[in-house]
DNA sequence: ATTTTATTGCAACTGATTTGCATTAAGAAA
DNA sequence: TTTCTTAATGCAAATCAGTTGCAATAAAAT
C-alpha cells in the first residue's frame, strides 16, 4: 500500500475531502492548511492519496491539478466508469459530475482514457 | 488586427505549423528555434497568431498549452464545431481529430466550453 | 529616406511543483 | 511501555512554464 500512516496532517486531508465533493487545487489546499502542514506536506499527501485510490485527479483549463474524492464513493457510479469535470467561470469551483461520458473508436488508435473538461457557470452563480 | 507585422520570425512559425497538423506546445517550439528566436518571443507570437484566428489551443494534460492550425483550415470543418483532442502516450504527440464532440446539458449549470482529451497510442505507436 | 510604433531580445520575476536532506513521529517489535 | 525502524514531514533550494519591463530593432507607412 502506498500510504501506510495515518499523521495528522493526513487526517485533517482526509477529513476535508469528506465534507465536500468539490474538485480543489492544491494551491486552495496549501492556503487553507498553512498553519497546519507545509506545502511540500500536501504535495505528497495528495500523491499518496490518489496512488491508494481515495481521491482522482484531473489537470484544469489553467493547467492546474485538481483533486476529489473518489467518484464511487461521491455518487456509488461504477468506479469504472469515466466522468466530466465541471468548472465554474464565476465562482470557481470544480466538481466531478454524476454521468458517464465515453470516448470515440478512431481507426487504428487505442484510446486508454479521455479527459473531459465543461466550463460554465454552476447553479449557484447561475439564477 | 492583432497582428500586423509579418516578421521573420513569424514567416518561421507560420511555415512550421503549415507543415504539420499536430498539436505543439511552447516548449517543443522554442527548442525547434532556440537558435532562431527567443522564447519570450515564441509565447509572444502564438498569443497573436492565436487572437488572429490562425492558431487555436488547448492544455494538455501535463498543463501544458498546445497550438495547432486552425481547424477549419485543417479539414474543413465547421470552424465553431467543437473537435477533441489526441496524445499518443508513447511517441507524445498530440494531435486535433476530426470529429465533433458535444457538451451534454446539465440542470441548472449552463456549459460555455467543452474541452475532450484522450490519451492511448497514435497509429505509428499501436502496430 | 524618414518616421512611427509593432515586435523582439534579454534579464529578472512569478507561481506551481519537485527534490535533497536532516528531523520527527507513526506504529511494529521487544 | 519503552525501543526501534523507517514512513512522513518541514524547510530551503531548485526546476519549469509562463510573464513582465524596458531598451533596441525593424516592419511598413508616409
Ligand atoms: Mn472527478
Ligand atoms: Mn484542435
Ligand atoms: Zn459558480
Ligand atoms: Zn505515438
Amino acid at each position: 500500500m502506498s500510504f501506510s500512516r495515518k499523521t495528522k496532517t493526513v487526517k485533517l486531508i482526509l477529513d476535508l475531502f469528506e465534507n465536500t465533493s468539490n474538485a480543489l487545487s492544491v494551491v486552495e489546499l496549501t492556503d487553507t492548511f498553512s498553519k497546519k502542514m507545509n506545502k511540500t506536506t500536501v504535495y505528497r499527501i495528495l500523491d499518496r492519496l490518489e496512488e491508494a485510490g481515495e481521491l482522482h485527479s484531473f489537470t484544469d483549463k489553467d493547467g492546474l491539478k485538481r483533486y476529489a474524492k473518489n467518484f464511487s464513493k461521491l455518487k456509488g457510479l461504477n468506479e469504472q466508469a469515466n466522468h466530466p469535470h465541471f468548472m465554474c467561470q464565476d465562482c470557481g469551483i470544480s466538481s466531478c459530475l454524476p454521468i458517464e461520458v465515453s470516448a470515440p473508436s478512431i481507426p487504428n488508435y487505442t484510446i486508454n482514457n479521455s479527459e473531459h473538461l465543461y466550463i460554465g457557470h454552476c447553479n449557484e452563480c447561475n439564477n
